[in-house]
RNA sequence: GCAGGGGUCGCCAAGCCUGGUCAACGGCGCUGGGUUUAGGUCCCAGUCCUUUAGAGGUUCGUGGGUUCAAAUCCCACCCCCUGCACCA
């Protein structure tokens, strides 16, 4: 550990001292622009972050070995509220706060200067890019820049960027629904609820229920309104206030704490006036489609605060209606104590609209009386109403009660039925959150249109088009992400991109709001240009306006008038512009999947609207998320995702501190590819350090002699198949299977390798090793920069070249040779341990059989045209046609099997492949072992020889 | 509800897009053996069932279908996971 932890150290510091990662545009030279989204650094780096950067890490270092001149430049993110409110909460002295932060190892006297959001961030920035350093990835530091106005020429940038978005008109006003508290006055996001995390925004459907008696309508809501025409009466809360409201020049009747809703969504309330329950109990309402009388009745189920306080009863579909009219069926005294005739409930019976297999004509009888429900109370209702909705929203038809709707799917009557509905004016939408959300201040909330909000408009069709086309020109990794971008961008709307608090950079045409934390960060990969710059000192702030950005990164304007009006040095501006065609568009941006429906595609957006063609992104990789995986008592591997409550969180620290750099590179390096969720076994971790070792041992070893034989030359020529895999692998960014490619099965080359050569090596070892190391390379660069000096080379393996093919180091021969041997050994064990678990000794003596020459033309001509015609084009040859019986039946058995693997074989390969292994088969066995042909020896074994199959005797 | 992704031999997990070479990669666990011998590491073999010679049988959520041939293609069904926006 100390070791290695000394090489690591040492390398980093070297790489350092020659600013091997520091790289500047070279024209003409081929270049890679890589990039993952900076971090919010309201923490360490976890595991999350170390997974996906490890995918660029390995890809940036893969592409300077091929020759590229690369770039990874890296920010910092703080825009935004949580910092702010991880301030407020230290100022305020919040314990739970601060003990979070002592945990994550933040020193105590620490917490006085965290007051200072700023500060957190200072410290934070401090403690990434110290991580980063220590697990040694190949950034560019120079160019290192954090959001908000702690950088005031990055708020110019991004004030440059929405000016110019604002002037295309796709930054737009409007007004948009949000879940709201009343009390706080602002929308609830998702941690801020002390209840309903899940909530969606949906809409209820309003019907309108004339009730002669007070003339105005009850307006149920429901998410429901095809059941409409089942309805047999409505409910109202037995112990709720209701009010009369002029909405939309019509009087409604709904609860009182929810007559607020209508305003808030726009739509016009005049005239609130209570009303008293007992005017309406008892008395009628008429249904808008059917026109039928239905009775208004109590019910203690609803939430007087959901919806409108107002429910239709449909007893024959909704479980909780049935259940509840029941109850009131067999209990007089609670209809009766409001002044009900109990004979009109019992009068109520459920009308059936959906038909569905399975169900009688009432499923909600059915699903009540099979749960055992008792009462409008019962917590089990829950399930049974979601059994019913699902079964009858996936095969439910409506039956003739329906009128015009009759014979089509609940989904169908649903869409159509409200369509009418809304155009006669028999009903409105209300939105409403899907599940109750309670704010954490303990409010009740409700959905609320939030006016003047500025919006960017994704929805534009234009702009869509533009970032469609950009998607299909563009590169996923893997390549189903990039299906997910296509729905992503098919289903976005327009989107908020203000907001009212927190860090970052005031809208510049209306500076009360800042801009929002997803959109400051889309295009910033352009401004790690100019970044250098500022950071290196050249470039000042008052520079930093819209021309020159114009002029940097949209190629307008003139140099010389800019310099002479701005005072900027013409030269400099016209680097920075040269530098900016040289890397950009970017080659690759890596990231995890939960950024690809908002920021991922946000980018792709943003990037179509402001830049040309040319510098559009190239690429994008996606991986899956982090989970930790444990063992149980029994051996059964559990995933769980990192969470801090959970005690399974990692910072990158917690493992580089432990295992060091390069175990820590390798841990996230194989934990996963692709889109699946990857897996980090702590337990397992320390298992790695094998392969270091293994590595280490390989490259020191000194006792290689220069015999170029056989085998050798079928290990560099396996070499090769691996060479190409790798690089597949790392073009891909596939990097468990590029370990796998390049170290595992490699490995497993070179111990068949020493086994046929009886423990010595020779030169393939020495060629195999080498390619090994600078396949490793990119994955542990560190140990691969030790072992480059230890063995006396120049440079860096990091900038050295990377393996390719050399076809001709293909030696076909050898491989079909080896293949062919390995399987005569596999056979050979395969029998013997099958007779010795037969109690039999291990055999003293093996002779091999090698088929007759007349099975290898059958054998040929099955390889090279196929088994169908074989019969027929083999007995055309005399000598073939002459062994008769045994050649019929050596023909059918290859039918069966069908054409053999395209590997050609001949008796004298065979003879001489196995002549030559005839020490190593007697050492593998510990046997005497002879190679005959099969032509004209008597042993019976020897008939059963066919080509790549050996007739065996064992002794 | 809408959208996306899945269900593989104890566990994790390849393969499926481009049907056959798949009893099905690899890792873990387990069993036996070796090294060591206090363990761990490390190495070898085995790990669906049957089988006294390299073989056969039954498997890849369930049920059908296409095909000479299906884990792989088509249809239906069951189950599971993720996202759904003003949050970074």
């Amino acid at each position: 550990m100390n070791r290695q932890l000394e090489i690591e150290k040492k390398w980093q510091s070297k790489w350092n001292e020659a600013h091997l990662f520091e790289r500047d545009r070279i024209d003409g030279m081929p270049k890679f622009f890589g990039n993952f989204p900076f971090p919010y650094i309201n923490g360490k780096l976890h595991l999350g972050h170390g997974y996906s950067m490890m995918k660029l890490e390995a890809t940036i270092r893969y592409q300077l070995m091929k020759g590229k001149n690369i770039l990874w430049p890296f920010g910092f993110h703080a825009t935004g509220e949580p910092i702010v409110g991880m301030a407020k909460r230290v100022a305020e002295g919040d314990s739970n706060q601060i003990r979070a932060l002592e945990l994550s190892g933040i020193p105590k006297e620490k917490m006085e200067e965290f007051k200072d959001p700023y500060n957190i961030v200072r410290y934070f920035m401090k403690t990434t890019e110290d991580t980063c350093r220590n697990l040694g990835v190949a950034v560019d530091w120079r160019r290192k820049f954090v959001t908000t106005q702690l950088t005031p020429t990055f708020s110019k940038f991004i004030e440059w960027q929405y000016r110019k978005l604002h002037s295309m008109g796709y930054v737009v006003q409007a007004s948009h629904p949000v879940i709201y508290c009343p009390s706080c006055k602002s929308p609830t996001g998702e941690h801020d609820r002390l209840e309903g995390d899940d909530a969606r925004i949906v809409d209820f459907v309003l019907l309108y229920f004339y009730v002669p008696d007070v003339d105005a309508y009850l307006v149920p809501a429901t998410l429901r309104p095809e059941t409409v025409f089942g309805v047999t009466n409505i409910f109202l809360h037995p112990d709720a206030t209701y009010v009369v409201a002029n909405v939309d020049g019509k009087k409604v009747i709904v609860s009182e704490s929810t007559a607020v809703k209508f305003k808030e969504q726009e739509h016009e309330v005049t005239d609130i006036a209570p009303i008293d329950l007992k005017e309406l109990f008892g008395k009628y309402a008429i249904n808008p489609m059917t026109e039928e009388k239905v009775i208004i009745i109590p019910g203690t189920f609803i939430d007087p605060d959901g919806a409108t306080g107002v429910v239709m009863s449909v007893p024959a579909h909704a479980p909780v209606d049935y259940a509840t009219l029941m109850e009131l069926k067999e209990n007089p005294e609670l209809v009766e104590k409001y002044g009900i005739d109990h004979e009109e409930i019992k009068k109520i019976e459920p009308i059936s609209l959906i038909e569905i297999q399975g169900f009688s004509e009432f499923p909600a009888k059915d699903v009540v009386e099979e749960m055992g429900i008792r009462g409008q109370k019962d917590p089990k209702l829950k399930d049974a109403t979601k059994l019913v909705y699902r079964k009858e929203a996936m095969h439910g038809v409506t039956k003739a009660i329906t009128g015009k709707y009759q014979g089509k799917s609940v989904e169908e009557v649903k869409d159509l039925l409200v369509k009418d509905m809304l155009e006669e004016h028999k009903a409105m939408i209300l939105k409403e959150p899907s599940e109750i959300v309670v704010c954490r201040c303990g409010t009740r909330n409700y959905v609320k249109f939030l006016e003047n909000q500025w919006f960017l408009k994704f929805s534009d069709p234009e702009w869509k088009a533009k970032v469609y086309k950009m998607i299909d020109k563009m590169t996923f990794y893997p390549p189903e992400a990039k299906n997910a971008f296509i729905r992503t961008v098919d289903w976005v709307e327009n989107r908020a991109c203000v907001r009212q608090s927190g860090l970052g950079t005031p809208a510049p045409w209306d500076p009360e709001w800042i801009i929002e934390t997803l959109s400051d960060s889309v295009i910033y990969m352009a401004y790690y240009i100019v970044s250098k710059y500022v950071n290196e000192g050249s470039f000042k702030e008052e520079w930093a306006i819209d021309p020159i950005f114009d002029y940097i990164y949209l190629g307008k304007g003139n140099a010389r008038k800019l310099s002479k009006e701005h005072g900027i040095p013409e030269k400099l501006l016209k680097d920075i512009k040269k530098d900016f065609q040289y890397w950009y568009g970017f080659d690759l941006r890596s990231s995890g999947k939960d950024l690809v429906n908002n920021h991922l595609t946000f980018m792709l957006f943003h990037h179509a609207a402001i830049f040309p063609e040319k510098y559009w992104p190239k690429a994008i990789h996606v991986n899956g998320y982090v989970n930790v995986a444990k063992k149980t008592a029994d051996n059964k591997i559990i995933e769980e995702k990192m969470s801090k409550r959970k005690g399974n969180f990692k910072t990158l620290d917690d493992l580089l501190e432990t295992f060091g750099a390069d175990i820590t590179r390798i841990t996230l390096l194989t934990a996963g590819e692709g889109m699946e969720d990857a897996a980090i076994m702590p337990d397992e971790i320390p298992s790695y350090s094998k392969w270091l070792n293994t590595l280490m041992s390989m490259a020191e070893e000194t006792d290689i002699d220069d015999e170029m034989q056989q085998i050798d030359r079928w290990l560099i020529s396996k070499m090769q198949d691996q060479i190409q895999k790798t690089i597949d692998n790392y073009e891909n960014i596939r990097t468990r299977s590029a370990f796998q490619s390049a170290y595992h099965e490699t490995l497993h080359l070179i111990k068949w390798y020493t086994n046929r050569r009886n423990g010595t090596k020779g030169p393939g070892f020495k060629y195999a090793r080498e390619v090994i190391i600078k396949m490793i390379a990119p994955m542990l660069p560190h140990l691969a920069e030790e072992i480059w000096e230890m063995w006396g080379r120049k440079g860096f393996i990091a900038t050295s070249h990377f393996p390719h093919v050399e076809k001709d180091k293909i030696d076909l021969d050898a491989e079909y040779g080896e293949k062919y041997l390995g399987e005569v050994v596999d056979d050979l064990k395969n029998l013997i341990s099958f007779l010795t678990s037969r109690g039999n000794d291990p055999p003293s003596e093996i002779v091999l059989y090698v088929s007759p020459q007349w099975k290898y033309k059958i054998y040929e001509e099955a390889r090279t045209n196929g088994t169908k015609t074989l019969l027929k084009n083999i007995m055309q040859d005399p000598e073939i046609k002459s062994k008769g019986k045994a050649a019929v039946s050596y023909a059918q058995s290859l039918m069966k099997k069908g054409a053999p693997p395209d590997i050609p074989i001949s008796y004298e390969t065979e003879m001489k492949v196995l002549e030559e292994a005839i020490p190593f088969i007697e050492k593998q066995f510990n046997a005497k072992v002879a190679v005959k042909p099969a032509e004209g020896a008597d042993h019976p074994k020897a008939k059963v020889a066919v080509p790549r199959r050996p007739g065996i005797v064992l002794n």
